[in-house]
This record gives structure tokens, C-alpha cells and sequence, in this order.
DNA sequence: ATAAACCTTGGAGTACACCCCAAGGTCAAG
DNA sequence: CTTGACCTTGGGGTGTACTCCAAGGTTTAT
């Protein structure tokens, strides 16, 4: 597939795709004659979860690290990869866990708020929001 | 409390203080007569949250949206105001999901590794990584 | 055979979120 | 009353992640 196409289906620009390749995130598996590139079903499936990566705050440097987890097999052992999963899988959990705590301040906002056509002005979840910090912590 | 005293307590350059007053997510609430600015106790709680929604990968524009929930009280409906807190919520929601995704990818990968010192080619880590998308859609 | 729709590289420009001066004013200690 | 540690504004620079040309080559449809 060219990168117009794969860019399509992805629902990313081309120049996102060479800027991708320049950076060592994504290198199509080949090139026809006078230079194309070309993506396969591997590369569309590294794109996708680049894209799901990005969508969750990880850096492209960051993401970088995640696919060499599998491009470093050679290089590293059994042992280092694993600590490496389970450092980046950490790094997550705590994401989520601050993640959570976000939510249930909003949750518990949302529960607040009578949710009338009056002006919020003396609306619960305001005064709520004031001590956000009490909540959150 | 002045600006240089403020960003030690928070961890944070006075210059970007500065430059958060500048693109309006938090006014110091009075200056001095020369104009030095000065941070009450609420504007400690508000630069809290700040960073807190920061880290969990909100961009500035957003933690904007998000206080002026506070902000514009007398402008919007209590109902608005729910609205607005309701949609950030699932938006914080949609994000747990996706990073629970990784969270058990990363999980299932750290437990079929042996974890051993050979090298990591014929770890069955790197086998299930590659079919990552199996495992997180 | 020629126009439209692709592709290439290279380089410049943009938005975000800072960071780092410079030049000057203020304040507290000795 | 001066030294050093603060503060002010303004403006320039940085890294990240694109985004947008320009100038040219290729492919496809009519």
C-alpha cells in the first residue's frame, strides 16, 4: 500500500508518516523502484498501536522505548526486557490511578449540581469545586 | 506570598507562573504596590490542580476549560455547568479505558516472560508482542 | 500524449509549553 | 548605604510534534 492510502486508512497525514520514519517509529517494509514506499499489514499494525500510544500520553520518545522492547531482542536479555515491561506497565498504573482520582472528583461534582436553568452562581458543585483539592487528595 | 517562594513550595519555575498568569489559568490574587505579584492560599490549591491535571495529560487548554467551570458561574446554567463536568468526566473515562488497555497488555507480556539472562530472542515476550493488537483490542 | 493525481526530498513555518537572558527596579541585612 | 537576593517586563531560544510548501519525478485515466 503507498502512504496516501495507508495514511488514509490510519487517519494521519503523509507528512506524520515521513516525520514518523525520520524519527525511527515507523519504517515501511519497502520501497518500490524510483523510491515509494510501501506498508504492509506488520506496518499497519505498529501504526495503530503507535496511534493508541500517542492517545494515552505517551510520548513518540516514549513509544520509541516501547517498540524496542521488541526491536532490541538481539541486544538485551530476557531479564532486561522484562523489567523494562514491567517498569513502562507502573508507569501506567499510576497514570490510571490519577487518572481515577479525577474522576471521581468530576463523578462526585456531577452528583452535586441540581443541574437547573438557573445561573451556577450558588450551585453546589461550584462550591465544590472550590475545595477540589480536599476532594482529589 | 511572592512568586520565588510560591514556585519552590510547587516545584515549579517562577517563569512558567509567569507564564501561566499570561495565558489566564492562574492570577496571582493581588500585586504590590510596585507590583510584586503575591499567591494566597487559594492560589496554591488552583496551581494544585493545575499540576495535577497536568500530569495526567490534560494540555494547558484544557485545565483552562476545565477551571473556568468555576469561573464562569454567573455566565452559565447550572445546567451548562453539569453538561461541561459530565462531558470531562467521560473524556477522563475514555482515557482509563484505553491506558487499563495497555496497563493488561504490558501485564500479559511481563508474565510470559521468563525473565531469564539469555538473550531475549526466543522469548515468548517478544512473540506476544508482536501481536500487541490481539491483545489490546 | 497530456492532465490529474499521486509520489519524492528538503527545508521552512507553526503551536505548545516552557526556559533563559537583559536591563532595570525593590528590599533586607550588615 | 551598599551588597545581594529578590522582583519586574520584554523578548529571544528550545524541544516536541507536526504542517506546509517547492521543485521535481511517476502513474493512471481519458
Amino acid at each position: 500500500m503507498k502512504i496516501g492510502e495507508f495514511a488514509r486508512q490510519l487517519g494521519v497525514s503523509t507528512d506524520t508518516l515521513r516525520y514518523y520514519e525520520k524519527h525511527g517509529l515507523l519504517t515501511p517494509s519497502s520501497r518500490s523502484d524510483v523510491g515509494y514506499r510501501f506498508y504492509s499489514e506488520n506496518d499497519y499494525k505498529q501504526m495503530a498501536f503507535i496511534l493508541r500510544a500517542k492517545n494515552v500520553g505517551f510520548s513518540l520518545a516514549e513509544i520509541k522505548e516501547l517498540l524496542q522492547i521488541k526491536f532490541h531482542k538481539d541486544q538485551h536479555s530476557c531479564h532486561e526486557v522484562k523489567e523494562m515491561t514491567i517498569q513502562k506497565r507502573d508507569l501506567v498504573a499510576q497514570r490510571i490511578a490519577e487518572l481515577t482520582r479525577f474522576y471521581d472528583s468530576l463523578s462526585l461534582l456531577a452528583d452535586k449540581c441540581c443541574g437547573g436553568e438557573e445561573p451556577a452562581e450558588n450551585c453546589s458543585i461550584l462550591t465544590t469545586l472550590e475545595d477540589i483539592d480536599g476532594l482529589t487528595q
